[in-house]
DNA sequence: CATTGGTACCTTGTATTGCAAGATACTAAC
DNA sequence: GTTAGTATCTTGCAATACAAGGTACCAATG
C-alpha cells in the first residue's frame, strides 16, 4: 500500500495525465488510478482535488447526463493544465532521478547486502 | 526543483537510505541529499525531521565532538528503523511503477505527442 | 579584539493535501 | 421498498516541508 504521504504532490499531477488522456469524471478516475496500481484512492481525496484543479484553472467541467445515476462532471485540461501537467512530468522526473539514485547506492553497499 | 509537496513522505525514507550507509548527523545529511539531485533541504526540514525519527524510534544519536562548530549528532538507524527503510523501498517501489506507466500512457497517447 | 563566515543544532508557526466521515441523489434489480 | 452501485459534495483532521528566527562554537580576517 502506497503511504498518503507519498502521494502528496504526484497524485495531482497523476490525475492531471489521466485527464489528459481523455474527457473524463472523478468516479472513472478514481477507477483509472486503481488499475495504474495507485491503490483505491477515496472520494474525499479526489473530488476535492477536482475542486481545488478546477478553481486554480487548471481543468474545465461540464456536466453530462449519465445513464445510471446523476449527472457527470466532466474535466479537461486548459492550456495552463496542459503546461501544468508538463511542469509535473519533469519534476516528477528529478525525483525519480535522485531517489534511484540514492536506492542504487543503498542496494550496493555492504551494509544493505551484509545486514550489520 | 523538486515542489516540497512531492517530497513528502519520500523525504523520510531518503534519510533513513542515507543513514543506512553510514553513520552521519544532520548538516552532512542535507549537503548529501544536495548531491543525491534533491535540491537543497533546509534545516526547518531536516532539523525537525530527525527529531521525529529518534522520538518514532527509526534512528538513534551520539553526540561527538567536532573540529568545527559545536558537537555534532550522530545518527545511526534502529532495527525498527531498518525494517521501516525496507517498506519504504517496497511503496515508492510501487509508486514509481504506477507512476511509470501512466505516464508511459500519456506519452504515447496521440494527445500528448500532437498536442491537441 | 571585533567581525565575519561557516558549521551545527533547535523551535514555532504556516500552508498544503490525502483522507475519514457524513450527506445527497439517481437508477436498476431483487 | 430495500439494497447496491454510480456519482457528487462538504467539513474537519493529521502529517509534513519549510519559512523565520534563535543559539552556539570555531577560524580567519581586518
Amino acid at each position: 500500500m502506497i503511504p498518503s504521504q507519498m502521494l502528496k504532490g504526484t497524485l495531482e499531477g497523476c490525475v492531471l495525465a489521466i485527464i489528459s488522456q481523455k474527457e473524463t469524471y472523478g468516479y472513472e478516475i478514481s477507477e483509472s488510478l486503481s488499475k495504474y496500481g495507485f491503490g483505491t484512492i477515496k472520494e474525499g481525496t479526489i473530488y476535492p482535488m477536482l475542486l481545488r484543479l478546477e478553481k486554480n484553472g487548471f481543468i474545465q467541467a461540464i456536466y453530462k447526463e449519465s445513464e445510471l445515476g446523476p449527472k457527470r462532471k466532466y474535466y479537461r485540461l486548459t492550456e495552463e493544465g496542459k503546461s501544468n501537467l508538463v511542469e509535473f512530468l519533469s519534476s516528477y522526473e528529478e525525483l525519480s532521478n535522485a531517489v534511484n539514485h540514492l536506492i542504487q547506492d543503498v542496494k550496493e553497499g555492504d551494509c544493505y547486502e551484509e545486514k550489520c
